[in-house]
DNA sequence: CTTGTTTACTGAACACTGTTCATTATGTTT
DNA sequence: AAACATAATGAACAGTGTTCAGTAAACAAG
């Protein structure tokens, strides 16, 4: 019966061809300028082809989103070889903020886009990406506990005050808000806004 | 010569129509759910009109935001019947938070919503309502340094980093990335991590 | 090998969207 | 009353996400 499951294959094949096309024009034109259409035509399908292996729209962005989390698990790795606690939380957040520059479009479907979140509504149990990434952190905030670097004893409590933190600093950069500070003073001022951060949870978290 | 001064009047009043309109449906529907068709239905004129007073989508939602930014700084207002600093400060972030949360649209539409700022891109001089809110907090910062309750000399810097952490607080929870904490834990321990940072900055800043 | 059946795919349509523009209707000036 | 300026619009353009009847190919059974 091996052949039910090369149709299985093949149906997996075919959702990775999709998302494969789907990312490479969004991560090109951005995901205001691209449509199922687009899509479609980079793959060589007809529109109605994608709605066979995607509920709709929001499904596709979700499934790219659960894609762009591992990604940012992965870029976090490195800070396993980091002794102390605090360095490691402090590598975290500049991870997060580096990613965050450097995959503008993958940060936006991850952290501020409505759209893969509503795919999900009212299943929360099934976001397993976010959980583990938030674990990730809340982990390395146990160990500073632990170490006696945090006094603060919850550890997921700090987690969302560190995620918080650093979250809005590069949302508000991203999102363009920071454009009151002019264009070439608001990279500087966030690099020295973090600092203060670490400097100021090394003190008093 | 009493008759440029009518029509400018009555062009003002068809622009305050407009956005009474949009502001109205985009409250009631969402912003993604609202047109110019329905906004020219809700006003009784062609879609083809509201391009005579507005250049296009993104200047109407930069409109609206600038209204939702004066709103804000009002809200700012009883702060300054507090007298120590840092009570102030702290309230300030009470505000904002208490702002996102019972007008959603509005705080998307200033701080994490792409159109309004694509209307001015480019002109970054002309953001006045921005500036004017965050000069709001940047004055409370630098009573509080003035003070000695922050001993970080920069205002400018720490309000950077009190904006951002109390933002990505409420754009995280806003844009359901709090999903993962549970639906009944998420707005406790969002209390908890605000509480917990007016507990750090007031040490360690 | 020929049936019948399941599956994969598509063309065309639906009901929208933001935006433009020639044309009409209205109000103002000469 | 005739000439002009302005305000408003209907209709169109080029797109959008999504659905669905119909087609063609792959498979199973006789």
């Amino acid at each position: 019966m091996g052949i039910l499951e090369r149709k299985e294959r093949e149906r997996e094949e075919m959702r990775r061809l999709i998302l494969e096309a789907a990312q490479k024009l969004f991560l090109a034109n951005g995901y205001e300028k691209v449509s199922i259409r687009n899509i479609a035509d980079e793959i060589e399908y007809s529109p109605a082809t994608i709605y066979l292996y995607f509920k709709d729209k929001n499904e596709l962005f979700f499934a790219l989103h659960q894609q762009a989390f591992r990604k940012l698990i992965n870029e976090f790795a490195p800070i396993a070889h980091l002794q102390k606690p605090m360095d490691k939380l402090e590598e975290m957040g500049r991870l997060y903020i580096r990613f965050a520059f450097e995959n503008p479009e993958l940060f936006d479907l991850m952290f501020i886009m409505n759209a893969p979140m509503e795919a999900i509504e009212c299943r929360e149990d099934i976001w397993d990406d976010g959980h583990q990434a938030f674990h990730v952190l809340q982990n390395v905030v146990q160990e500073c506990i632990d170490s006696g670097a945090i006094k603060h004893p919850d550890a997921e409590r700090a987690g969302l005050l560190i995620w918080s933190m650093v979250h809005g600093l590069a949302a508000l950069f991203l999102r363009k808000r920071m454009m009151i500070f002019g264009e070439e003073r608001k990279k500087n001022l966030m690099d020295e806004a973090y600092d203060l951060f670490v400097q100021t949870i090394r003190k008093g978290l």
